[in-house]
RNA sequence: CGGAGAGUAGUAUAGAGGUAGUACACGUGCUUUGGGAGCACGAAGCCCGGGUUCGAUUCCCGGCUCUCCGACCA
């Protein structure tokens, strides 16, 4: 892509209206856009960021033989009466109708859909156990909307729902998942500060699970056992105040933010939407089920917490919007562009994904863009370049940058 | 939802009871090209409603919006 065609602009001074990091650097490089507060709209750049993230998720759903679905976002009443969420979910989007007077849900979360409709589906042991995902927008009504793209009053989610026929079955594919929770982290590239961590389990369990990120933007209280590399949410340290692997007493305070979490719901769904099933007895049994949630929006804004410098964005290369930069400094007498045009055709002919600054700007403020935008590798192309027959090539995290030919820098970037 | 702060051009800000200035961005022209270039010219602005006042963008009240702290967060 040729940034002199990219729609949005990046903006040299912080916008007045954001105070966290995450909003700061991704407003100001052109990612996102703010329309109120907690809801951004995306633009190319931060397209293409989130299509990244959300490939990450899809590839590590289907390893778990996930099978993907959509689910709507616009929900009837009557669902929400029969959990009793309509009165009890506090950040519950309701609205009227002006026609029929008849009320809606927005939906924050999908047990109240995803129940009756796998009702429809399974009714036998031999249905079970079955995996479903999505990726698609929620909608809650924050009471206080924060931190950027960390607390958002709509944003994407990918939640998985696995329906099992026993505690045995639902807890090895909660393991299971727990394991893909850290590939995904791992890969989004903040695997070293993220925490499996012990949080209130609700009234079928025990624990359920959360995976908390360290970052001083985060909400979250957390005590980490150093030995055992897990930690307890500060919501259960009155009951849990050890480590729950090891017994270490000696835990580590810390903030952090809420990436992920995993929650065994057992029958508090299917009860109240009678999803039961036959077993090999003919007895009718209730269906267990799972649930297990990543925003991709906190995700994004999280990585984002945790890899920049004063300069801007320093993005993980799974989920930067491009692997190259490729940056032309002019002469006097304009005689660079070409070789750049045609190192920009070679770079896409060799899949390398490539932005392009190909604008006619100071080298100072390509510069400057480059390091806010935040993609992996630099590439310049100038006279001095080409005087040597090479180019120079610079890692976003580095601070200096080598000389080095066509051909070796497309084997250097892979 | 409670508390605090803030709303002036596209963006960030200055400012005064007498209708507003700067920087960046933008347009035109020239010049320039390795860390946010230079000159000239140009276009563009006081959140909404009420009150006080001869006069309010400025002071007061209310609203709306945003940010932060707290509460809340299956």
């Amino acid at each position: 892509m040729k940034q002199s065609q990219i729609f949005s602009k990046t903006i040299r001074d912080n916008p007045k209206d954001e105070e966290s990091v995450n909003a700061k650097l991704l407003v100001r490089a052109g990612y996102v856009e703010k329309v109120m507060a907690g809801v951004y709209n995306f633009l190319p750049l931060g397209l293409r960021v989130f299509k990244k993230i959300e490939n990450i998720l899809r590839k590590e759903m289907n390893l778990l033989e996930g099978e993907e679905i959509l689910l709507s976002a616009l929900q009837p009443k009557e669902n929400w009466l029969a959990t009793g969420r309509w009165e009890s979910y506090d950040t519950l989007f309701k609205f009227l109708s002006h026609y029929s007077k008849t009320e809606y849900v927005l939906g924050p979360t999908h047990e109240e859909i995803i129940s009756p409709l796998a009702k429809k589906n399974i009714v036998s042991y031999r249905d079970l156990p079955r995996y479903l995902f999505q990726i698609q927008t929620k909608f809650r009504d924050e009471k206080r909307a924060k931190a950027g793209l960390l607390r958002g009053r709509e944003f994407t989610m990918k939640d998985l729902y696995s329906f099992h026929s026993d505690e045995a079955d639902l807890d090895e594919y909660y393991e299971k998942v727990q394991k893909a929770y850290e590939h995904i982290f791992e890969k989004a590239g903040i695997g070293d500060l993220t925490y499996l961590t012990f949080a209130f389990g609700g009234s079928f369990s025990k624990y359920s699970h959360e995976f908390q990120t360290l970052t001083p933007a985060g909400e979250d209280t957390i005590y980490i056992c150093d030995t055992c590399k897990i930690a307890v949410n500060h919501e259960i340290i009155g009951e849990q105040d050890s480590c729950p692997k090891c017994g270490n007493k000696k835990l580590r305070k810390e903030t952090a933010v809420e990436v992920g979490n995993i929650f065994k719901l057992k029958t508090k769904f299917s009860e109240p939407f009678g999803l039961k099933f036959k077993d090999e007895n003919d007895q009718e049994r209730n269906v267990l089920m799972g649930c297990y949630g990543i925003g991709l929006n906190r995700l994004m804004g999280t990585i984002v917490e945790i890899h920049h410098d004063e300069n801007g964005i320093i993005w993980p290369e799974s989920v930067a919007p491009f692997k190259a930069h490729l940056i032309l400094i002019e002469n006097s007498e304009g005689e660079i562009k070409k070789s750049a045009d045609e190192i920009y055709n070679n770079l896409l002919a060799d899949n390398i994904e490539v932005l392009y600054d190909d604008r006619d700007l100071s080298a100072g403020e390509k510069f400057a863009d480059a390091d806010l935008i935040g993609i992996p590798w630099r590439v310049v192309v100038s006279e001095k370049t080409l005087r040597e027959g090479k180019l120079e090539l610079k890692s976003r995290k580095k601070e200096t940058g080598e000389l080095i030919s066509y051909d070796n820098f497309a084997k250097a970037i892979n």
